[in-house]
Order: structure tokens, then C-alpha cells, then sequence
DNA sequence: TATGCACCCTGTAGCAACTACAGGGTCAAG
DNA sequence: CTTGACCCTGTAGTTGCTACAGGGTGCATA
């Protein structure tokens, strides 16, 4: 299939696609006369694993790390393990933080009761750590 | 004072500092005769306003509109509360968003029974977005 | 046959918000 | 008089794309 085949079937922008075979990601695949991409079923798998991967939220060289773990079927699991569970915890601390974050603007957005910026509790508060509650 | 001082009074890479002033979020201080940036009482407040608002998660685009309002406090409030209220939201709907793919996460990384990457449930589950729960 | 249009190609530059040099100048202490 | 800490400018790198510019290809229609 030629890459906008490939981009309709995988939801991926083509530039993309492109930009994921440049930094080698994904397998140059081989070419029609007119120079034209020709891709296979494999590389729609892969490309798949890729975006799937990245709406986890895992980086290109984690999903490098799991794509070569894939490759190689006798290795260990053990790997692909640790890198999800890493994952995990970051994105458990991120929530974490975002939830202290959302708890600080929640107290700050509740002050506004109107009226002349030069009064207002928002900027205030902003130009000021001392009145938060907890560390960010 | 010198950058270096302003740096540790605030917390703030000196280069940031100067990257802030490129940009136009700070304005460019006054030069001692070597040419070296003088700063005030005044530089540094704004300065923690802005490494404030960074922390908050505002961007630099917004933290340019609430340092506008703080320069003319005969502005209207409600255009502060109208950014740290859409700032809000976005921060709420980016925890929405991080909590249903640590559910996800949750879910694969559980299913890793150690072994062989051939057979690993975590390497199959990034290929198969069907096998997934909610939407990501 | 011409021509329009959708599609493809490469290469480069832009985004956010910094961070990290390289290559130089300044200044006070020992 | 030299060492070391500090400062300067300017440029390039980071992540993960996205958006052109400027061109080629292939098929259907007038």
C-alpha cells in the first residue's frame, strides 16, 4: 500500500510516517518505479505498535527499547516489563502533580470576586509562592 | 543586582533569565560600565510572578497577558480569571486524560507473567489497541 | 492530446520552553 | 600576574512532530 493508505489505515499523519522511517523507527520500505513508498502488512503492524505505544504516553526510545524486544521473541519479558512499569510511575507522579497543581488554581481562580485588576486576588496570588498551600 | 544573585534570589537558570528578556517577558535591565545586566526589587518580583505562573503550568503566551493586567491595574479582573479558569480546565482534562492511561498501563504491566518476549502479554497488548478498555 | 487534480517525493524550517555550549571579556584575591 | 568566579553574545540542541516550498507521477476527463 502507498503511504496514504497507510496513514488512512493507521490514523497517522503522513508527515509523520515519513518522520518515524528518518530517525529509524520504521523500516525504509521498498519503492514503486515512480519512487512512490510501498508498504506491507508488517509495516502497518509496526507502525500500529508505534502510535499505540505513543498514545501510552511512552517516548521514541522506549518504544525503540519494546520494538527491539519484539524483535527478538527470545529474550526477556522481564525488560518490556520494567519499561512499562516505569512508565506507569511516571505518569503516576505526573498526576500527582497536576492534582496539587489543580488544587492550588482551584483556590486561586475560587478568590476572584471581580472588580480592577489592581485589587485582583489572581495576579496577587501569582506573584506571590508565600500564599500557596502546598509545594509545586 | 547581577544575574548570578538574581539566578539564586528566584530559583531560575541564568539562561532562562536571559532567554525570558530575548523574548520580551522581562525587560532588558540596566548595564553596569562592563556591560554586566543590574537588576532590581523590581525585575525580581516579576520574575517570581512569571517562575510562578511557569509552575501553575501557565504558558509563556499567558503569563504575557496576566503580566499585562498586573502592569495596568485599572484593567478588568475578569480577564485574569478568565485565563486561570481555562487553565483550569485544561489542567483537569489533561488528569482526566493521564488517569485513564495509568488505567490502561495498569491493566497491561498486570499482565506480564515473566517469560519469554514471544509470549509476553505487555509487547502483545502495545500491538493490539483491541485489546484496550477505555479510549485513548 | 492537453489539462486538471490527487497524490507522491525531498529538504528545510517552525513550534514550546528552555538548556548547553563555544569563544570571549571583567574583576577581585592571593 | 595569574587563577578562578563570574559575566557577555550568539548559536545549536532537545522532543515529537507539523508545515511548507518546489518539484514529479498517474489517472480521468474535455
Amino acid at each position: 500500500m502507498k503511504i496514504g493508505e497507510l496513514s488512512r489505515a493507521t490514523g497517522t499523519n503522513i508527515e509523520t510516517i515519513r518522520y518515524y522511517e528518518r530517525i529509524g523507527l520504521l523500516p525504509a520500505p521498498a519503492r514503486t518505479n515512480a519512487n512512490y513508498r510501498s508498504y506491507g502488512d508488517a509495516h502497518r503492524a509496526r507502525l500500529r505498535f508505534v502510535r499505540h505505544s505513543r498514545e501510552l504516553g511512552f517516548t521514541i526510545d522506549e518504544i525503540r527499547s519494546l520494538l527491539d524486544l519484539s524483535d527478538h521473541p527470545e529474550r526477556d519479558c522481564a525488560d518490556a516489563d520494567r519499561i512499562a512499569s516505569a512508565h506507569l510511575e511516571q505518569v503516576e507522579a505526573k498526576i500527582a502533580q497536576l492534582s496539587a497543581l489543580r488544587d492550588e488554581l482551584t483556590r486561586i481562580v475560587g478568590r476572584c470576586r471581580g472588580g480592577l485588576a489592581g485589587d485582583c486576588r489572581v495576579i496577587e496570588a501569582l506573584g506571590d509562592h508565600g500564599q500557596c498551600d502546598g509545594a509545586h
